[in-house]
DNA sequence: GCTATTTAGTAACAATTGTTACATAAGTAA
DNA sequence: TTACTTATGTAACAATTGTTACTAAATAGC
């Protein structure tokens, strides 16, 4: 765990809040669509992502979802700072988009690190400014694109996210992520491919060029 | 100032911190209508509402505008403590929905007062929390609802804010905060008046039952 | 091999939202 | 009063998105 916690987290905060993080933190490993978090469920320890990456999923009561954001190593989920505090459900479910390994750390620890470590408040008041502005831009997406400009946006963020240019996702996975239907994805897709930009196969989605 | 400080911010701030406040904080008043916060301006003081609402506005490159949510007494803007730390510019708009009174406090104060008062670091998260599930709301909104739904939602959140019954807004005005046409919220409403909701006269909007 | 299931393609149509154009009414200012 | 501006109503149409239904191809399980 040291090793994953130093490259990730050795530059945010000095040595001895790095010393209590390994001594009460739980590594965890993650596979590829295994759930971290479930729309209701109570948070009793918050992540620390030391690699992969996590998918943050909303969910309204009739079934619909939309993809919030994403997040990578270095980053910590905003809703369970929240969630800790409030001591309230989670509003989000949580989705390990690629295998990840994370650090979970108890929340009683939290509010100590805060009046403790400097390096932590301001690690606290980051997260929850990228994940504001995380949210700034999926609403962005939502108001002001049409389909087709989100269906772009979304490709190059997961081949960014993955690091591949090869998308393994069927239509109708993309479907829910983007809240739309199935057969709109298809039709959209297609057009993609006929301008060239992308070229499509069976569960999978190679980029060209965005 | 000292009065509604603390009639707004006494139970939450211990006295030696809302002494501090009232020390270097410069009482303000807005008068309805009137900008706070330009988008792309760089913030030097964050603002706590004493009494009065501000709307914030989101807009994008091409002259398109949607509302987010709205500020009260009590609150204050997450995104000017996002501009603070990272000394950047404004992603967003604040304009005084009603005659406002807020006190400015200078930034500099802020990471002093994060590591001094506790109070102020959970006045702080909790800020942030509150925004983070404002912005929830209004992306499930965007997300989820059908522009009828959101004009009922909105023509009640605008009555509850202005507590008054009747919304003095234009169909233009509304149609701007709602990311939409003049013509679609006249549709809209019209509707809504032939369902006995409300009803439509010369710049305002008497709510009957929503 | 065969069969069932999953995935994708596509047409036809419906619903919603957006646009253009014009008419009328209400308020404003001279 | 008259002329002008602003606000609203409404029709007709366009564009986008959503739905239903059916087809065929690829894959999985046997």
């Amino acid at each position: 765990m040291i090793q994953g916690l130093k490259n990730n987290y050795g530059h945010l905060f000095e040595d001895a809040l790095l010393d209590e993080i390994s001594q009460v933190g739980l590594l965890k490993e993650i596979p590829e669509g295994h759930k971290l978090i479930e729309t209701g469920q109570f948070i009793k320890s918050m992540p620390l992502l030391i690699s992969g990456a996590i998918k943050i999923m909303r969910d309204d009561n009739d079934g619909d979802e939309l993809l919030l954001y994403f997040l990578e190593s270095g980053d910590t989920c905003a809703m369970t700072l929240t969630c800790c505090l409030g001591n309230t459900k989670s509003e989000i479910r949580a989705v390990a988009e690629l295998d990840t390994k994370l650090i979970m750390v108890p929340i009683e620890k939290m509010e100590e690190w805060t009046g403790k470590y400097k390096s932590w408040r301001n690690f606290v008041l980051e997260s929850y400014h990228n994940r504001l502005m995380e949210m700034l831009e999926t609403l962005d997406s939502i108001a002001f694109l049409k389909m087709d400009e989100r269906l772009l946006k979304y490709l190059g963020d997961k081949s960014n996210i993955t690091k591949d240019q090869v998308i393994y996702s069927t239509h109708q996975e993309i479907a829910y992520e983007l809240h739309t239907s199935r057969v709109v994805i298809s039709r959209l897709l297609k057009k993609l491919e006929n301008q060239g930009k992308i070229e499509l196969n069976r569960n999978n989605i190679k980029i060209i060029s965005l």
